[in-house]
DNA sequence: TTGTAGGCGTTATCAG
DNA sequence: CTGATAACGCCTACAA
């Protein structure tokens, strides 16, 4: 008898049941005590297979009465997939990675696959070090999250034993399949807002201009104006940054040589700097000044004064869709390829549109 | 990455490698292609027993040219042990929990252990659901992460197979092992540094006092006041929220009610919305009026005008002593019980002292 | 020093 | 309809 020497702890199946704590009951423990093999036990279990209703019934009794889960390493191990999705990335504050892991546990059902998350905080030495560890843990699928600096990122190499999707930045391999915020329309979506108000002397106040984020929402809002006849004011600033301090100074600048009418930040700190610039000067928003920014970051658009009227990137989005596309691939269909750019999302609020003229876009 | 000079036996490599496309190599092919069993293969590849350098040469060689990775999971099943940390939580923004799971992963040795990712939303069916799903997974810890709101969180119960620790906000069952920020150290840590400073009006701005966290913050700096013969100005109040609005509110009426000459928000973010009504009366910071807050949330208090002085909860540090616990608990030591509280970190900025008087402590 | 055999928990494939 | 049996990939006794 195989459990022969399981006799040494001295103790009977039932008294096991009962003691139930040593070692987590196995469908073998199931099958021998609904008295039958553990092929039936299994096929009972899955609701796989022709059988009777009574077999059936007294297999899952026995599950219920042992507390029976099964181990979802020995399924992996005869199916060959996991249920783990890995997300690698580098994105240290966690802005972009977290809308994007929800998105992806969404779209790829809650419970029936889990997300493995690893920071490689930039470090390239780490981040492959990282990429071994998931896939030796049989990953059925990567998504790759850029960090802040939305560029495109050096591929993974296209020899991956798994379906690969970058999000939020971009694969430097065009053969990759990518999937990021359209940041061109983003900007364009800005413009447009603005001129719709009557805004005509639109100023751009710009971050980083050495990331594509910044660049691209500066040339969707140049884009939409220049088909309008108008000019993008302070476009084409090559130095700058991020911070609040930056956003300051350039929308100083901007003020002095432009005089604008609108203002439209590459980001909704930088949106903040300038209303509060704005603000120290004493000039009102939006009646003479209108601002708007880009993220959308609820921890800012809803705090200012007066809120801020903002780009949603919708990272939740991509979450989904780039889940959608591991799904597919696992499914067998070849997985797409190339940037696929995702639509954003206006939020009107009342630095643009006073509140007592329309009801803005809020918070969902 | 690993390639650049795959020396060797060359060409005869690489074609198998090329082959091998189809399925990964097992330990099997390694040992084939070694010319010696499995065992004898296992052995070499983990550098167990006894073998003739030569064999072991042969065996690594074998592995390299077929690039072979061992399967954690036939591993864990043989083992037990998964190598995977669960992390559950409900922190919708991230903005805790990221901090604790890179701590975490930092503890655990970084590609040694995984860590498996779920939120559950605030909604406790969701919450059950991944449990069980992580439990399935056969993880070996878990890390609770409470949301936002850091009260004491209903416990998972007592009967769970694996180590569980509960972090930031403390479980509500004494018997399991909580680790936390020390909050009232942290309200301690201001008044005594606002005290130092000859500042002896010290308001308090505070959030949702139903939050255990705003509650914590104000208790420790009216004891350090209160030591010292002072009193907390303002405190008790018993509505509020974490919006700038209510702060704004708040420090308004603080400042009419008591002409405060320093000032605790029990956030950053109430702690701006004081800077900028202190700004629009025209107030001096810190000459006039200096102002801290909690978190030291480093989008905001870089970005403030002057920078903010307030206290980081290291929570990396809670994420490392949250893993160490788990660590030692699957080591057979017994795991800890009652609510830890880790010592918190002053970060002194320009809002409490002018920058040309010391140098603060500014970002790591 | 090396090889063989058994088992980890599950599912799938056949017999019966 | 149900029950053996053989995988899945690895590790570890124990035997040679």
């Amino acid at each position: 008898m195989i459990d022969g020497r399981r006799e040494g702890d001295g103790m009977g199946a039932d008294l096991q049941v009962v003691a139930g704590q040593g070692r987590r009951p196995t469908i073998a423990d199931v099958a021998r005590v609904a008295g039958v093999s553990k092929g039936t036990a299994s096929k009972a279990l899955n609701g796989r297979g022709e059988l009777t209703d009574e077999t059936r019934r007294r297999v899952l009794e026995a599950a219920e009465e042992l507390d029976f889960r099964p181990s979802s390493l020995a399924r992996s191990l005869v199916s060959g997939r996991t249920g783990i999705v890995g997300v690698l990335t580098n994105d240290l504050e966690g802005r972009f990675v977290l809308p994007i892991l929800m998105g992806a546990e969404d779209a790829l059902g809650a419970g029936r696959v889990s997300v493995i998350l690893t920071d490689a905080r930039g470090d390239a030495v780490r981040e492959a070090q990282q990429l071994r560890t998931l896939l030796e843990r049989q990953i059925d699928g990567l998504i790759v999250v850029g960090g802040p600096r939305n560029d495109a990122r050096p591929s993974l190499g296209r020899d991956l034993p798994v379906p690969v999707v970058y999000a939020y930045a971009p694969s430097e391999d065009p053969r990759d399949l990518s999937i990021v915020p359209d940041n061109v329309m983003a900007g364009r979506l800005l413009a447009e807002h603005l001129w719709e108000l009557g805004r005509r002397r639109i100023g751009f106040v710009g971050g980083d201009p050495t990331y594509g984020a910044s660049r691209a929402r500066e040339s969707g809002a140049a884009a939409a104006l220049a088909e309008r006849g108008a000019e993008l004011l302070g476009a084409g600033v090559t130095a700058g940054d991020w911070t609040e301090r930056w956003g300051r100074a350039a929308t100083a600048r901007l003020l002095a040589a432009h005089r604008p009418d609108a203002i439209i930040a590459a980001s909704d700190m930088l949106a903040r700097a300038a209303l509060d610039v704005l603000r120290d000067l004493g000039r009102r928003v939006p009646e003479d000044v209108a601002v708007a920014g880009h993220d959308d970051w609820s921890v800012i658009v809803t705090n200012t004064r007066p809120e801020l009227t903002s780009v949603d990137a919708r990272l939740e989005s991509l979450g989904r869709r780039a889940a959608a596309a591991i799904f597919a691939a696992l499914a067998g269909e070849p997985i797409g390829e190339g940037v696929e750019y995702r639509p954003v999302r206006l939020a009107i609020r009342g630095s643009t549109v006073p509140d007592n003229w329309a009801s803005g876009t809020h918070e969902p």
